[in-house]
DNA sequence: CGGCGTCCTTAACTTTTGTTGGAACCGGGC
DNA sequence: GCCCGGTTCCAACAAAAGTTAAGGACGCCG
């Protein structure tokens, strides 16, 4: 069958994560799918505008966020290739946060009445797909835990294993290092706190040994601390379907 | 047709919330129901356990949560008669999180078995349930930005008014008061802050002549204070249907 | 009705985090 | 090679939140 490099981070993800059919893996790669390049830094849909189409990342890293009255902004997630940031707006038409890009982004826009045809079609897709914005909604989750409870050099740690365990499922991990284009401004946004005290704890795991960040990319050098500073369990991210 | 009380609240949610047709509602009333009495401060479920049933709170109040390795606990979520908080639990098989009641409760327990059917013969029920937990999510991601990003009052000020938004569609405000049956401990673990400083924030507001909070019950003192203090936006509970 | 436990309340003190402002660094464009 | 804008980094100080400890209110149960 034609799988092109569009689709192939999608696949290559649901079948790891979902345990997909191949009647199911068809019917995705028939799905058409709009490609368009993003610069960095840009919204691709924002915060109360209405979506007719739901968007996968074929390259390039997104992120999800919120901006309240006073001006601070939350990032809620990051997003990675083979990911479908805004599914849920196939349901919930207007937008309640944006999507933007972090990277150059090359991404694939899909009609909300092809998902809907296909999901008459074909159950199994449709319930692959809600299984996704499940884990969607079990990220946001952990994603509370993180900001609420954590201290912050473990707020830290955790959305860089996170992102890492995701990032292994499409082959994106070189390594003890891999991507994560933020600026230290964006990492007190996911974290809840200033950039400036994100500039703080950086600073403290980098001299703790325990992992280096530097011009968007992660390395690790303590495996073990990097562990334990973390509190990981990647369970909430239900990569095994059979679970 | 019999609609009995176990569902009565449910109904009356799914139909303001989802516009859901009268087929879509007989199909729903006939779901096989088992109900069960469980005192306050009960495990419904816990985190790591493996759901083959999931929950209908038929009346009294619940709460999510999740306790990392440290012991602290983060609440997620309240929720109300006519919720199913567990409804992910259906492809989300093992839990990732603990689902507990606040109050007394009756819960309803639905098989997955039954649901599954109930999906393959009515893909419109199927909607509904996948909407609702596209709403679910929605509410996380606003519960992050609440936590990460709003001073302490208003975190406090919000989670009463998104409760009482939801309490508005069972019926269940009355006039300036509704039931919000938390302590001052729970309230920190919904906020991200410690008992202590919780209660810090509530003398505050009192003080400010704002909201009254008295064993478990919000009195609203200054309507306009309160609604600017929460910087609250209800569009992210996508009540409406049609938008 | 008295005692016990839970929750609420507060104070004093410590730690964490935010704020402000500025210096050093770095990469891209000219 | 050099300037420019955006990061990164840092220090000094201010504000917010955590910790610990203890007294008081309140309801429940014996």
């Amino acid at each position: 069958m034609h799988s092109d490099a569009t689709r192939a981070a999608l696949l290559r993800r649901l079948r790891v994560s979902a345990g997909i059919s191949e009647d199911d893996a068809r019917e995705i790669e028939a799905l058409p799918i709009v490609v368009r390049q993003f610069p960095a830094e840009t919204a691709v849909v924002r915060d109360g505008e209405r979506a007719t189409n739901s968007c996968l990342i074929v390259d390039g890293f997104c992120a999800r966020s919120k901006t309240i009255a006073s001006g601070k902004r939350q990032i809620l997630s990051l997003h990675i290739p083979g990911e479908i940031p805004d599914l849920m707006s196939l349901f919930l038409h207007v937008m309640d946060h944006d999507l933007s890009t972090l990277t150059p982004a090359t991404l694939g826009f899909i009609s909300h009445d092809n998902l809907q045809k296909l999901h008459r079609r074909s159950p199994g897709v449709a319930e692959i797909f809600w299984r996704d914005t499940l884990i969607d909604a079990a990220m946001f989750r952990e994603w509370i835990v993180n900001v609420g409870q954590r201290p912050t050099p473990a707020r830290l740690a955790h959305v860089m294993i996170e992102l890492r365990e995701r990032l292994k499922l499409i082959g994106a991990v070189d390594g003890n290092s891999f991507e994560m284009p933020l600026t230290q401004e964006q990492i007190g946004e996911a974290l809840g706190i200033t950039s400036v005290h994100a500039n703080r704890v950086i600073k403290q795991v980098r001299q703790e040994g325990i992992v280096e960040f530097n011009r968007g990319r992660v390395t690790v050098l303590d495996e073990r601390k990097f562990q334990e500073l973390a509190d990981f369990d990647g369970r909430y991210l239900h990569q095994s379907p059979t679970l």
